[in-house]
DNA sequence: CGTTACTGACTGACCAGTCAGTTAGTGAGC
DNA sequence: GCTCACTAACTGACTGGTCAGTCAGTAACG
C-alpha cells in the first residue's frame, strides 16, 4: 500500500495524484483505500510517517563512522552521483509538492515538521559529535546543520523544478569550500577549550 | 489584472487558485480572463514575466552601492526583518507551489528558468564586481551566488511550509559566518571593525 | 458599423468520498 | 467434517461538487 503510494507519486507527482492512481498501482479499488484510510490526507500522513521511519532505520547504520564521513555521506545521499536515478528526482519533486500544501493542511504540516526536525537534528548531532571529538571547530551545530540542509534543499528544488541538473553538485562544492573546509580543525591541533558561544 | 492575480495568489495559494478567484479580485468575469488569455497557464506565464520585469526595475536602483551593501541588501530582501509582512510569506509560498508544477508544464518551466537565471546572474554580478574592486577574494561568482541563493531559498521554503520562522534569519547568520566573512579580503583593514548586529 | 471589452449560462471532465453489496477467512457448536 | 455466524477485506456503481474553458450574446467606443 505504502509502496503503491510511492510508485504513484513517482509516476504522477503529488498535485495530480488521485486515489485512483494509488489504487491502480496497488491493483486494488479506490473503495479499499477509503476503507483503510478515511481520507486521502490520512493516507498521505501515514505515508509520511512510513518515510521517516525508513529514514531512521537507514541512518542508524552509519553511527560507527567518523564525523567527516558521516557529514559527507549525508551530503552525497542528497546529491546522487549517478544521474541514472530517475525516480529520485520524481519522488523528490512529489514530496516538495506535498510540502507546499503543508500550510493549508494541518495534518501534513505536523507530520512534515516532525520529519524535518528528525533529519536536521540527526545532522546537528553529527556536527556536535565532530566538535566533541575535536575534529570540527566550535560552531553552532544547529545553525550549521540548517545551512547545510537548506542549501542542499534549495539546490534540489532548483534542479527538480527547472532542470538545473548541476545545482546540487555545485552547492555541494560550495559547501565544501566555504563550510566543511573551515569546519575541520588543523590536524594534530588541540581538542580542548569548552567555550560556549 | 496582474495585480488581481497577485492578490488572488496571496489569498488562496496556487494549488487551489481558480480563474474565479482572480476574476473576483479584479471584479470581472472569468470569461474576460479567457478573452485576454486562452488558458490559465497563459495568464500565469504572463504573470511570471510581469514579476521578473518588476524585479529588474527594482534591482537597477542599487547599482551605485558598494558590493558588500548590495550583497547584504540582496539577503535582507529575501529575509524580511519585520514579521508583519503577511503577504510576503503567502506570496512566496504560492510561487513555490507554482515552481513545483514547472516539470509538468513546459510554459511555466521556461519562464521560471528565465526568472531564476536573471536573479542568480544579478547576484553573481555583485560578487564579480566585488572581486574586481578588490573587496572580495577570488571565488567562483556563479557557484557562490548559487550557494547564497539556494540556501536562502531552502530556508524560506522551510519557513513557509512548516512555519520555521527563524530559518531564514538563522541561514542568513550562517552565511554571514561561513561565506561573507571569508569573502571579504583583509586588505589593509582600511574601513573595518564594522560589526552589524 | 466595426472592433474591442466584457458577460451569464452552460458543459464536460474529473475526483473524493459513499453505499450497498460480495467474497474470503476464522472459529464455534454439533 | 459440516454448517452457521461473524468479521475483515474488498468491489462497482454512483453522487455531489468543482472548475477550465466555450459560446452566443450585449455594451461601449470611435
Amino acid at each position: 500500500m505504502m509502496e503503491a503510494t510511492y510508485r504513484a507519486l513517482c509516476a504522477n507527482g503529488f498535485a495530480s495524484l488521485t486515489m485512483q492512481d494509488i489504487a491502480d498501482e496497488a491493483d486494488k479499488s479506490t473503495s479499499l483505500l477509503h476503507y483503510h484510510y478515511d481520507t486521502k490526507q490520512d493516507l498521505l500522513v501515514a505515508f509520511l510517517r512510513y518515510l521517516i521511519e525508513r529514514f531512521e532505520e537507514r541512518f542508524e547504520d552509519t553511527e560507527d563512522e567518523g564525523p567527516e564521513e558521516r557529514l559527507r555521506g549525508f551530503v552525497s545521499r542528497m546529491v546522487p552521483d549517478d544521474d541514472g536515478e530517475d525516480d529520485y528526482d520524481r519522488f523528490g519533486l512529489a514530496i516538495m509538492e506535498l510540502r507546499m500544501q503543508a500550510p493549508y493542511e494541518d495534518a501534513y504540516r505536523e507530520q512534515l515538521r516532525t520529519n524535518e526536525a528528525v533529519i536536521r537534528s540527526r545532522l546537528a548531532d553529527v556536527v556536535r559529535d565532530g566538535i566533541e571529538e575535536g575534529v570540527f571547530r566550535e560552531v553552532d551545530p544547529d545553525r550549521t546543520a540548517r545551512l547545510v540542509f537548506d542549501a542542499l534543499d534549495g539546490a534540489r528544488s532548483e534542479r527538480v523544478t527547472v532542470g538545473a541538473d548541476e545545482a546540487p553538485a555545485e552547492v555541494a562544492a560550495a559547501l565544501d569550500e566555504f563550510v566543511f573546509s573551515s569546519l575541520l580543525v588543523a590536524e594534530g591541533e588541540a581538542d580542548e577549550g569548552d567555550e560556549t558561544e
